[in-house]
DNA sequence: CCATAAACGGTTCTGTGGTTCCGTTAAGGT
DNA sequence: ACCTTAACGGAACCACAGAACCGTTTATGG
């Protein structure tokens, strides 16, 4: 601490930089993978409200004083969380028939969000960003994604005739996901493949009536 | 209390019966309905997560004691505000076009979401439910009760034939309402009339198509 | 109208979630 | 290979959410 000019050293701004981006290398991308991997399994089995930071450092074997300065607060963890679920994609079904892949894309989220582990998952951090803008954000993004990576099979039924021009492929795969993750958030009614079939056929049924069209 | 035979008396349960049940008259019921009050407004401007039972107790007016009592953990007060907000129903539109009653539905349904206090409660009582099983319980019957009360329209649809026989009068309301909270909770898509008008036109076309046929 | 005890409410106490301090380890530039 | 300092980690510390205690108010049955 010799020769600074301008910011930086003390005193001027509340925070320099966010722990980490410095040197995200080695030691700390470590810690990070670690640390989420823990809080994935926090949230599972404690839920959003039962996140404790302290916990979380203890199953990735890693000092607590660490998780707080790194996340703060156990919402910038889930967004931190999310944005690291979003990176990891898995391939989406391509049959050539709009009805398939859709009926396909549903039971995929069917079976996530029953699956003892995802599906807690995905409530706490649903809750988690309920909670808090940031995170909040973070999901978006997360879905975004999501949406995008299935966008190409409506694409391609535009693009052949199956579907009227000008369909937002968006809307389609997000109508596809609504009514399943309205049963798990809100009316609570059973998540089966019947509900699944359900979805992906009145996505269907809505986007070849023109609901759809931009 | 002078002849009781079998429970109730002291070491037997851990606790007798929920207070606020042998007495619920006067000062009971309004210590009930100012601490609910205040729930909402604490919930509007904190969020589920930020709850502070002192800080409700301050509002209301009553010692804070008394709501650890009655309502122990956040969660529990937010599952009695929705068994409340469950009770106080708004009536739905009727005008004989299941278009219209639909669209008229969805409307509703962005207004309520979209408006800076409603808007928030709900998310806040979302995330309250992701986080308790017992307060996702009385989302459900909130649920149940409100896609009940719009029930009707569909069933009058399906009585004059705008509606395949058979046609699950839930699975049509619950459809116009998905694609709505998908937005507010997953995606983060606008919430417009637009959103309402394809939401309702949707679940129209879908049951059209016989989707929704039980 | 009175007696009983249900429910309320102020105060005090405590466990713990989160912060601060400071020494140690190891990235990353030269 | 070496030096600087970002990032980690243990320990002591603190504030406050939530429980326990006990006296006061007031529903409710007779």
């Amino acid at each position: 601490m010799t020769s600074e000019g301008a910011e930086g050293a003390e005193g001027l701004g509340p925070e320099g930089v966010e722990p980490g981006t410095v040197r995200p290398g080695g030691r700390t991308a470590r810690v990070r993978e670690a640390v989420l991997r823990a809080a994935g399994d926090a949230l599972v089995e404690h839920g959003f409200d039962g996140l404790d930071l302290a916990d979380v450092a203890r199953r990735a074997e890693v000092g607590k004083t660490t998780v707080y300065r790194r996340w703060s607060a156990p919402a910038g963890l889930v967004a931190d969380l999310l944005t690291d679920m979003a990176e990891q994609s898995l391939p989406r079904t391509d049959t050539g028939s709009l009805e398939e892949d859709l009926r396909a894309n549903a039971r995929l989220v069917v079976r996530t969000l029953t699956d003892p582990r995802q599906g807690a998952l995905f409530v706490a951090v649903i809750a988690a960003a309920a909670c808090d803008p940031r995170t909040a954000e973070a999901l978006h993004r997360f879905y975004a994604v999501r949406i995008g990576e299935w966008s190409g099979c409506v694409e391609a039924a535009v693009e052949r005739g199956d579907l009227p021009a000008g369909t937002d492929p968006g809307e389609v795969i997000a109508a596809v996901s609504a009514p399943l993750y309205y049963r798990l958030l809100a009316s609570g009614a059973p998540l089966d493949e019947g509900a699944a079939d359900r979805a992906a056929a009145a996505a269907v049924a809505a986007a070849r009536a023109g609901v759809f069209v931009r």
